[in-house]
DNA sequence: CTGCATCCTACATGATACTG
DNA sequence: CAGTATCATGTAGGATGCAG
């Protein structure tokens, strides 16, 4: 038995899927794999997420302790968004996701030019 | 551009963000990793999923090709599901997330005795 | 620029009962 | 045993407008 952020769980898989039990959160720790980003860049660059939602998961993750949020006192205003120590540590497994969707699409479906969306794999 | 499933995809982690975006799918194949079961162990075991959405989360995981259904001609029925060649490939991954978790509730949670999931390190 | 406040709807899931 | 059939519900997410 586990508990975390209020909740129990019996398993240390099902945190994870409670935690990302969403359409946004990977997208959003994917693009922050590139290393720290305003939230006008995250709004641009996770594609089709409102203002409204981005705000919201963002905070989820900041809760969650797997995102920093870092205000800086200027005008216009500036804050940056990064992974924390244990955010850090779901890179490998986003990589093999991300590496699976490949072989997932070779076995299950089409390849088509104009994939948007480097691998990040530096 | 990724096309699976009659959708398209900007990327790959899309993909693996839109088909894992449930409740209840990493926990089916998380306790499918034993090996094949049946209909009755995977209600038993994946905790308080309801028939209804049991049987739904197979059909979804079948049409995606992730897991096969095997039915056997007997009285009472006998339908075992099983990893496929893709659904295979997931088991890395949901070990990482598996440890992940582990991780994660060192740093940022409790544990409690009693967890009644095996780690299926084997 | 970085949000928050409303209003709204679809869909995922739950509860319960039933069947070949 | 392995599912269907109904009915009900909460909430994630979208659209839009406003604010410091």
């Amino acid at each position: 038995m586990y508990k975390v952020n209020g909740k129990e769980y019996q398993c240390s898989i099902s945190i994870v899927q409670d935690i990302f039990n969403d359409k946004w959160k990977l997208g959003i720790i994917w693009h922050l794999m590139d290393g720290a980003k305003r939230y006008k860049e995250l709004n641009e660059q996770v594609c089709d997420i409102t203002q409204k939602t981005l705000t919201i998961k963002l905070r989820e993750l900041e809760e969650h302790k797997i995102i920093q949020r870092e205000v800086f006192a200027e005008i216009p205003p500036k804050v940056v968004y990064s992974l924390s120590h244990i955010g850090e540590k779901l890179r490998p497994i986003l990589h093999a996701m991300y590496e699976w969707g490949i072989e997932y699409v070779k076995e299950c479906g089409e390849f088509k030019e104009g994939a948007t969306c480097e691998s990040k794999l530096s």
